[in-house]
DNA sequence: CGACTTTGACCCGCGC
DNA sequence: GCGCGGGTCAAAGTCG
């Protein structure tokens, strides 16, 4: 992965809320921003071919103990303020889709999304009782342009200084970005 | 060998 | 109730 630095633009346009009208961004109502693109039907899908067969594998075996375990607080939109914290978009224009801030982040997921040519990216802070989470996604009508969205606020200390923070912080001071708050997450 | 990525399956909310 | 779409899990694979 190399280095490169990046240029921050204004926050997130082309909402295609499912709902709403995609007119010109507002920031007074950030829950309509970033939700991939809107073009056209274009419907990805080449990768996952979103089988709904939910067993029709032998790999089922692994259904084990989910049933118990999988207690989770506010998937997505769920009245669970405190698990939702603070969420913040920014758009950069990069070669690569992944951010150096400072932080180490894991990789727990990948999806694609409808109407976009891109998968999106599901990223997960290491550091131990850090929380943060981020999604990465490219912009599929202007491919130079990463969608980054954060989730929470991390609970220790960046981990190392990269030439880009200074320029991401920087900029990032110029074009404010989104807070979303818990009652506006999509 | 540990840390990280990949990827199919699973879960859940929402709209119809 | 059902299907779709998005978010997460976790086994397996990869890399340093």
């Amino acid at each position: 992965m190399q280095m490169e630095k990046y240029q921050i633009c204004l926050p997130v346009s082309d909402p295609s809320s499912p709902s709403g009208s995609p007119s010109s961004l507002n920031m007074a109502n950030p829950s309509i921003y970033f939700h991939g693109d809107n073009e056209n039907g274009v419907r990805p899908e080449s990768r996952t071919q979103h089988s709904d067969a939910k067993h029709s594998d032998p790999q089922t075996s692994r259904v084990s103990s989910n049933s118990e375990i999988r207690v989770k607080p506010g998937m997505r939109g769920g009245d669970n303020n405190e698990f939702r914290k603070h969420k913040y978009a920014f758009q950069t224009r990069s070669q690569v889709d992944i951010l150096d801030d400072g932080y180490r982040w894991r990789k727990y997921g990948q999806k694609t999304v409808k109407n976009s040519k891109f998968p999106r990216s599901y990223y997960r802070c290491t550091n131990n009782g850090c929380n943060v989470k981020k999604q990465v996604q490219r912009n599929s009508k202007d491919e130079e342009i990463v969608v980054t969205t954060y989730e929470g606020m991390h609970t220790h200390p960046i981990e190392k200084c990269t030439d880009n923070i200074e320029d991401i912080l920087r900029q990032m001071q110029t074009y404010t970005p989104f807070e979303i708050m818990p009652g506006h997450f999509l």
